[in-house]
DNA sequence: TGACATGCCTCGAAACTCTAGGTATAATAT
DNA sequence: ATATTATACCTAGAGTTTCGAGGCATGTCA
């Protein structure tokens, strides 16, 4: 069954606003609100965190818990903000545009 | 740049459930509606349709305009029925679980 | 010691959409 | 009469994105 976590990026994005996370936590987070709606894999996620890294909208670094594991920690530059105010706007749009259509319809019976 | 127009079958199962439509003229009707927004192209829906058609959601018959030019028509099935209430009951949930993420942030200043 | 959780990563397949064509007929313009 | 545009269908191949299924290393707990 194909989950179709779309979106990817305007989620990361939207974490990140908040505070600096390392990819595992969004993870655990994201399952934590959605449940059992779905859930981004591993294997979307930290490709599309080195996308955005490379193309300047995140920086990473490196922090030690007090355990001594090492996270990777991401934080949002302006620039990334500014993808992120144009990736809310494209939400927005696209939100509406469906609606549009399925909305009429949604409230049979 | 890519248009990303997905969600493709939930768009043709609401349109069907209004009244039967050709392919042509679902991609006009959604462009009379979106406007610049987005727009479906010919490549992404008529694999979809056919698709739609094999799993039997949808009945495709042919008819003539006065004219003289043939379309070819879709209708819903009750199988596409049941599949449009499933597609939309999804939508609604990755509506709601994205925007559970990116509302809080969206709107600032 | 062995199992599980944490935390990072990648490769190849699968799914979906787009680009860029093709075909054929009708309407319109030249 | 002829060329162009609009209508109406279609597909193959490329591109993008996601997922499944692993791998690797360390920390925790039984």
């Amino acid at each position: 069954m194909a989950q179709a976590m779309e979106h990817t990026r305007l989620l990361v994005l939207s974490l990140l606003s908040v505070r600096d996370m390392y990819g595992y936590e969004m993870i655990a987070e994201l399952e934590r609100r959605f449940d059992k709606t779905f859930s981004m894999k591993e294997g979307t996620l930290y490709p599309v965190l080195r996308a955005l890294e490379n193309s300047g909208a995140l920086k990473s670094y490196q922090q030690e818990t007090p355990a001594g594991r090492v996270r990777k920690y991401y934080r949002l530059t302006k620039k990334g903000a500014a993808l992120l105010s144009e990736e809310t706007r494209l939400w927005r749009e696209y939100e509406k545009a469906i609606n549009s259509v399925v909305t009429p319809l949604a409230e049979p019976v």
